[in-house]
DNA sequence: AGCACGCCGACT
DNA sequence: GTCGGCGTGCTC
């Protein structure tokens, strides 16, 4: 075993291959890290995938610097799943290492965290303590400290003295550092390091679960249909009971923005310090914490966690959950691996013939297609727990208002009424309007002039609170020119409503009405977001505006009108899902109300009021959703019918994107004839200076990926040949969302 | 992804 | 005459 083939957490197809040295051969295992040199300068920490003795012909190897680890940091099962994952979504095993391990394991920078005991020096016996305070007399903090330090440590009253931290000590005595190092020079006190895990100790005292309904038994496997408040988690907490009594593991993944403090909090009084929580706005060396921990002899028997969840260690999984498997968010967009935790989750359950519960009151067609063609079980709870009322969903034909003049701003008169009536009685409202800002845009009253935005093709939106313009996809800022260039022209008019300007029209209709607004801008972290969602369930604000977030699993009591603004964005997205993710943002944002005792009601101002989805969304008939999108995407080919692969092809240079994008997709052609579309300019064509165009391949459902991959890339490399593919990038999104 | 090598504009 | 712009090509 004189060669490793390492994992480098880079973009590059290809490992390298590296000689290990005689010393560490013995010590070497596939799955730990490596350092190694890369390149003139660079030093990297890579994973051994293989160990072989094929001398590497044409160049020469460099060695292994350093085994980082004495044991794998990276399981085989887990290999085998990287490796999956690379062939699968066409990306590099670098980009899946990237996405697999949080970065303290990347850097070494992980240090395990210590902190400083202090002791009194061994050879100062009990009899000489007054000696030595008597000694310090001139020194008054050094009396004090050292006196708080017998207090702590119970010296005089316990023959075994209590540890004391230096952290506690100092914040006892409020003594300075070079009083702390007196001492110890002094040899007075003494000082060790101990390690501590930074993970918090949990001693909840455990409740045990209540009976469940005999609905709620039959869910065992499959996709669990439950409505809003149906009692879901309850199914999940006997299921994962169950589970980690055989001594098996549960994976429960969440999207990020469910992961909510009341959720865990609920989970962690059943399953206490069984249960480590992955998240990414934990540190990094708590997720290494949790990482490490699932390595070793006492993992966690349940982690819940985000989409990257599914990376961790395993020793014996035996349950997936997929909470809210509908989520969009669980597909990684930006960086490769832009990957689905959803199928990964299945194809790591299926690795270790652990059961999947895919849990939603919306579910994604495609997962109600593989239940209704009985390839999943499934399961629904229909009534609601302890029976609430479903709300009622009113439609508003704005479209007609608009034409009779009778909006009010971007109300209507009956949304009006009904907040108002809610507000005198006390009782809270909710608004949704899928969009930041205050305007959409702002527009030169003379010409018709739009700020856009200098890198990508987008206009720009005007953010009233900072008084001025942001690009919604690179985060530029931008200020509200004095004239406009093109005219002259000083007088814009705001086009459009974000929340900003939903809020700003809230306080004109009802002054006296305690306003909150929840997105992007206001709840970047998930303090903030808690925050929010905390002070309006506390009754600190009357009127809730939000994005998405809004939709999101939460409990408010004190809602009774929930107002859907204009439910056309959403409808009007060129995106095959449109509908569906219409008919579930709606159905999920109504859920929020009728949580109050007298069940509440919904104000859906739209301009489509004729269309399907948003019948079904009234009649709340999931089923005749699915029919309608299910014979639609079958008759052109959709998913779930197909799988796609979208083909980006970027270039500084405009002409030479089309023309590259043109030859590529005659490439693809000539692959894949005519289950090739495009090329096109996506929504937005260009982002950060890079022109992007896209090309669409279905894909036959049996397609293997193996094939495809290879067939894709090797078409990549036709392109690159040619000399105008100078500065070209190429970049498949399997699966995309 | 970095980083070095390499060939063309404004400066001590 | 150089310093440095970022185009292009390689990294075991």
């Amino acid at each position: 075993m004189k060669y490793a083939d390492i994992i480098l957490p880079l973009p590059l197809q290809d490992c390298f291959t590296y000689a290990v040295p005689t010393d560490m051969q013995s010590m070497l295992q596939v799955g730990c890290r490596v350092q190694v040199p890369f390149g003139q300068k660079k030093v990297y920490i890579g994973i051994v995938l293989r160990m072989h003795d094929t001398e590497p012909v044409n160049y020469k190897v460099k060695a292994i610097m350093r085994v980082v680890d004495s044991s794998p940091v990276v399981t085989p099962r887990q290999l085998e799943l990287w490796q999956w994952a690379a062939e699968y979504y066409i990306c590099s095993l670098g980009e899946v290492m990237n996405a697999a391990l949080p970065a303290g394991l990347k850097d070494d920078s992980f240090r395990p965290k210590t902190e400083t005991l202090v002791h009194l020096a061994g050879e100062l016996h009990a009899d000489k303590v007054g000696i030595v305070l008597n000694f310090l007399r001139r020194s008054k903090p050094q009396q004090v400290m050292f006196e708080t330090y017998l207090e702590m440590s119970g010296f005089g009253r316990k023959h075994e003295l209590t540890p004391v931290t230096k952290t506690d000590l100092m914040r006892m005595c409020s003594g300075a550092a070079y009083t702390f190092k007196a001492l110890v020079d002094k040899k007075l006190l003494t000082t060790s390091e101990q390690e501590v895990g930074r993970l918090a100790d949990v001693h909840d005292e455990l409740v045990p679960l209540s009976q469940l309904s005999e609905a709620q038994q039959v869910a065992f496997v499959t996709l669990l249909h439950g409505v809003t408040s149906s009692g879901k988690t309850e199914v999940y907490m006997h299921l994962m009971q169950q589970v980690i009594d055989s001594g098996r593991q549960v994976l429960y993944l969440l999207p990020e923005i469910a992961l909510t403090t009341q959720l865990t909090d609920r989970l962690r009084r059943v399953f206490g310090a069984r249960m480590g929580v992955y998240h990414s706005k934990f540190t990094d060396s708590e997720r290494v914490e949790v990482y490490r921990r699932q390595l070793g002899s006492q993992p966690f028997d349940i982690i819940l966690g985000v989409r990257s969840s599914v990376f961790l260690p395993f020793r014996d999984l035996g349950l997936v959950i997929i909470d809210e498997e509908h989520e969009p968010s669980y597909k990684q967009q930006d960086p490769a691996p832009r990957y689905h935790a959803r199928s990964m989750a299945l194809v790591l359950a299926r690795r270790f013939g652990a059961k999947t519960l895919l849990g939603s009151a919306t579910p994604s067609v495609d997962t109600f297609h593989m239940a209704r063609t009985g390839r999943y079980g499934y399961v629904s709870l229909t009534r609601r727990y302890r029976d609430l009322a479903m709300p009622q969903i009113h439609v508003v034909d704005i479209r007609r208002l608009r034409f009779q003049k009778r909006m009010r701003g971007v109300f209507s008169q009956q949304l009006l009424d009904a907040m108002g009536e809610a507000l005198s009685r006390g009782e809270q409202v909710i608004l949704f309007q899928n969009r930041r800002g205050y305007a959409n845009f702002l527009q030169c009253r003379t010409c018709g002039w739009v700020p856009r935005c200098d890198r990508c093709d987008v206009s720009l939106t005007y953010h009233r609170l900072h008084g001025h313009l942001t690009c919604h996809y690179c985060g530029q800022v931008y200020q509200v020119p004095d004239a406009c260039p093109q005219c002259e022209g000083r007088e814009f008019t705001d086009v459009g409503m974000g929340t900003e300007k939903v809020e700003a029209e809230v306080h004109q209709h009802f002054p006296q009405a305690r306003t909150i607004r929840m997105d992007i801008d206001t709840a970047h972290t998930r303090h903030a977001y808690e925050q929010i969602i905390g002070d309006f369930a506390a009754r600190r604000y009357d009127v809730l505006i939000g994005t998405q977030m809004v939709s999101k699993g939460l409990d408010f009591a004190g809602v009774s009108v929930v107002g859907i603004l204009d439910a056309d964005t959403m409808l009007n997205i060129p995106d095959f899902r449109s509908h569906e993710r219409t008919f579930q943002v709606v159905a999920q944002v109504s859920g929020r109300a009728g949580r109050a005792k007298q069940g509440g009601q919904v104000i859906l101002q739209t301009r489509s009021a004729d269309s399907d989805t948003i019948a079904q969304v009234v009649a709340n008939d999931y089923e005749a959703m699915y029919k309608t999108e299910s014979e639609e995407r079958e008759a052109f080919r959709y998913p779930p019918f197909t799988r796609l692969i979208n083909v980006y092809v970027r270039h500084r240079d405009a002409q030479r994107a089309d023309l590259l994008a043109g030859d590529m997709a005659r490439l693809l052609r000539a692959a894949f004839a005519d289950r090739v579309l495009g090329p096109d300019r996506p929504a937005v064509a260009r982002v950060k200076s890079m022109s992007v165009r896209k090309i669409v391949v279905k894909l036959e459902k049996n397609a293997s990926p193996h094939t495809v991959r290879s067939i894709l890339l090797d078409l990549q490399a036709r392109l690159m040949m040619q000399p105008s593919a100078n500065g070209v990038q190429i970049y498949y999104d399997v699966d995309p969302m």
